[in-house]
DNA sequence: TTGAAAGCGTTACCAT
DNA sequence: ATGGTAACGCTTTCAA
């Protein structure tokens, strides 16, 4: 059996009481002893168990995120990547850790009071919100503290959030491409009934509009962001009678299937086509000549996950506080490099 | 405050032994007491206190993996969800949660003791051995269970793994390059000293010299697997007076990467070079006329997460069984596309 | 078939 | 500045 407290203070031939004390740093603690027990904990590689703290403080000390399997393809997302990579590391300055739940997608709800009944966590982050998300009614309800990783167009009731501005970033990329001469936009969209999808839909949108650009649906699409499906709507929509000639993709994923689409269909990527989505830090590519287009929201996203975490750690500690929240603008890094837009064809 | 064993017992006018009995299944209560207890608890949506319950019977539930911050693309990695789906799918059906730690990469060895002092977790997962990685004799010297995704070249102590054949997948890959006519295949590796990494460059290497092809060193590249990585070293062997006609990439990351660079050169992909890399189910693609090549293991990497996390918990059971192990074959599929390969040049 | 009580390893209150 | 002890919420042993 390990070391635990009460053979610690045994061993140093004082209470239980006072090793705990001298241990989270109480000041009523004379110095002398308080290193003397410092020192037998770190030579016996004493910790407290955390169990048993946990039931003693009544603090889990850990945060959950519920991942339903339907939104399993989305661990697969290097965006969920970066944003659970942002979050860990605020967890970690906090002391706190980081638990996910894997549920079936109609048991997400019990999912959430179950987490809470089995006090398992101090906390979650709820990610991916829907248009109108009823796990934010929920979890308000349940009184179980949460931030959102974006927001949920149509819900009322006050919640904490923490999002990227999806529309401006897409408005933005829009406009780049209208610039270089595009007038036949194309979109790759994620899930409609995602409010990103819909922030992001709305930017490209306003973009067109603004320059006065006919928005043709047939260059909408939007579905599950997997590769499979950027590749089925981009051979689908070059086969149309006037293609795009240039595409909008909402995810890297989807966009590596647009350009196999776009291999297979013997068209030269910057040349024939542009394509334009969100991606790693590829500054590297600035000085470039034939740097491709792209958004760059991906350290954003990094940037989210740390200040959601933030944010959801001072609510755990700050109980009853009215809810907060915080809009990131995306570091967007739009180059020139597609040349001039296909004309006619 | 929410309900527990005391009042749910209460509530019941019986003892909470009873109550407890009943709810775990025990066989000497009355089916008619079972019953009641069992509604009352539903009702209540009573459930045991996780904290509390770890204390009582000692297992903590829940399966460790520690994150080093160097390896933080990985996170970022498709190949990462994919183990972790398939690892938490198992965790799931065994009532384990799944708990992710990030260090600092010189503290991984502390935070390994630190989990089995805490008593955070009842088992972890080793993910991502290098060859003769320390992790594996640290982790049996403490006595904590766990399964090494992959293996550890130079380790010569006993240890449970489960391995996707890397050394046949690449050797199979290469091959099928070499049919279609390639001679200068380059190879995009992963870190040198990644155990998997010198094992995809062994079957890379077997398979030239089983065709007596020349190895040419400079078309070997190896170092961590991110798009800039796949984009320089593309970049730059494409500049070589001798460029490759076809690159292996060993991460669907880094080939994103490659890609770019190709596209940069105004190289169109399947008819200038061919392209290969581990990659999503891309069965959709078979009936393509240009369908590219490609080996797809990312879903003999979910599988493995699964079969490790089993084994895993397997072993929490059984302490002191000797180690387990188990190779898995890639599910490779290698489509014809891109033709001959360039003559000359 | 049921119950009382002793743990599990901490923290925190109340004394001293 | 230190110690005794209750409490946290459960499981498990021992009795009945």
């Amino acid at each position: 059996m390990s070391i635990n407290l009460k053979k610690l203070s045994e061993e140093l031939g004082l209470s239980q009481t006072t090793v705990s004390r001298a241990l989270n740093g109480y000041p009523e603690v004379k110095e002398a002893t308080r290193l003397r027990v410092q020192q037998a904990a770190d030579k016996f590689g004493y910790r407290p168990n955390s169990r048993a703290k946990g039931l003693a403080t009544g603090r889990a000390m850990m945060i959950g995120h519920v991942i339903p399997s339907s939104t399993q393809h989305e661990m697969v997302n290097p965006v969920f990547g970066d944003f659970v990579g942002g979050a860990s590391e605020a967890y970690a300055r906090y002391g706190y850790d980081m638990m996910f739940t894997r549920v079936q997608d109609d048991t997400e709800e019990s999912a959430y009071r179950e987490l809470l009944a089995k006090r398992a966590v101090d906390g979650v982050i709820l990610q991916g919100p829907s248009v109108n998300d009823p796990r934010i009614h929920l979890l308000n309800e349940l009184g179980l503290p949460f931030v959102v990783h974006g927001r949920s167009t149509g819900v009322t009731e006050g919640y904490s959030w923490v999002d990227v501005n999806n529309k401006r970033s897409f408005e933005r990329a829009t406009e780049f491409l209208i610039d270089l001469g595009h007038r036949r936009i194309a979109l790759i969209n994620g899930l409609e009934q995602m409010d990103f999808a819909q922030r992001r839909r709305d930017g490209y949108l306003s973009a067109l509009k603004a320059r006065g650009i006919d928005v043709d649906p047939s260059l909408m699409r939007a579905d599950e962001m997997t590769e499979v499906f950027g590749h089925h709507q981009t051979r689908d929509m070059l086969r149309m009678e006037k293609p795009p000639t240039a595409i909008l993709a909402s995810s890297m994923i989807s966009a590596i299937g647009v350009r196999r689409a776009i291999e297979e269909a013997g068209l030269t990527m910057g040349r024939d086509i542009s394509v334009i989505t969100h991606d790693d830090d590829l500054s590297y590519l600035k000085n470039g000549q034939d740097v491709p287009i792209f958004t760059a929201t991906r350290s954003s996203v990094r940037k989210a996950g740390e200040i959601v975490a933030e944010m959801l750690i001072e609510r755990i500690h700050n109980p009853g506080q009215a809810p907060l929240s915080r809009m990131l603008e995306a570091e967007l890094v739009l180059g020139r490099s597609t040349g001039p837009a296909p004309q006619g064809k």
